[in-house]
DNA sequence: TGCTTCTCGAACAACGGTGTACGCCTTTCA
DNA sequence: TGAAAGGCGTACACCGTTGTTCGAGAAGCA
């Protein structure tokens, strides 16, 4: 068991693994997927996923945390410093990427965990894009004629649409990156006739 | 019966009034609310209901039509003359409101209509914000530097995270059309440094 | 090899949703 | 005023989903 020490036996540590890849990708484009789904793409049993999981929503807080904490690792290794601009650059390059990937896991979040839960979750990402945002505003760099909390909701948008439009079809995957750093540079950017 | 020529009663219509009135503000804020839901909200029995609609999907169709009826209606009294950045503030403020009204319906119909029927549902709007964002290419206001697919992308997930942000209750109503107004036209405009 | 752990399918209960059938009652309208 | 149209509640069948139980059997591990 996991709960208490005891070592679990080698093929149910894989098949949690398994199971948790799994859930990733299917729950990153169908939020509503079904526990079956999940088990059948993990070459599982259903029962044997409800002996790892003790329900729905502990599947999805578990890839949720998971995810949260890969977002964590990248996004806490970009380079913040220096001109704002810049660090808003790379900041959303790698903020890109982890939207693209895990974005609809977070409405499946939005639905299987508490709503206490969800704020933690956003909260260390948000804080950061958060503190760039109000220090290029503060350095002048950045339009102050507008809340920082809409400017942040822009962020988020830009970067959810984007992840939409690529999934669609509509745009390069290679292509949004720039795209995304462009359109956000110049929607925060302060303008010469403000 | 409404199928043939006969009139209805006027109680019935009243009803079927009362539901797709109901059923309107109900999925603009919850695609995936019960038939049950919507029967309550419109003061009217489940049975009675599936009187005049014969399924949850004919009647979310229902409620697009009507929605797209307005929606168009009120598009089109836009004045899409003049500077393309006066132009598109006034469309922007025009589609903000439908926007905020409608928009979580347009979720709901996806899960009920068929996807030439989405299509052919978008495709309106879409042609005139389209056009508008062409001619402002053209006349060297807007930026050209990137897709126009990505601009017009850029410009829903601005509307759809405005209206998220405002339900939220993160962002004041009376605020919302400024700042999307703002927003769009500094992402859309282009750049001293480009 | 043999004990323990785990898997797996089948079956079951519970829930909530959609859609239908029936019977009684109210409203409309001529 | 009375026949027709419509509203309404109840009950039912059906479906998909979640979560549980049981027992047989396979896999891991010492």
């Amino acid at each position: 068991m996991a709960i208490d020490g005891t070592a679990r036996r080698a093929d149910a540590r894989r098949n949690v693994e398994s199971i948790l890849e799994a859930a990733t990708a299917l729950l990153a484009t169908d939020p509503a997927v079904s526990v079956n789904e999940i088990a059948r793409a993990a070459g599982v049993g259903r029962v044997t996923l409800y002996g790892h999981f003790p329900s729905r929503a502990a599947l999805v807080e578990a890839v949720s945390r998971r995810v949260i904490a890969s977002t964590d690792q990248a996004l806490t290794a970009v380079d913040l410093d220096g001109d704002a601009r810049d660090a808003m650059a790379r900041l959303l390059a790698a903020t890109w990427q982890l939207t693209y990937r895990f974005g609809a896991i977070v409405v499946a979040a939005s639905d299987a965990l508490t709503p206490e839960e969800m704020r933690r979750v956003h909260e260390e990402p948000a804080r950061r894009m958060r503190a760039l945002v109000a220090r290029g505003r503060d350095e002048g760099v950045f339009r102050r004629d507008m809340p920082l909390s809409w400017q942040l909701t822009t962020v988020q948008a830009v970067l959810h649409g984007a992840s939409a439009a690529v999934h669609r079809g509509d745009v390069p995957a290679e292509d949004a990156t720039r795209l995304v750093r462009d359109t956000v540079l110049a929607a925060l950017a302060v303008t010469s006739s403000g």
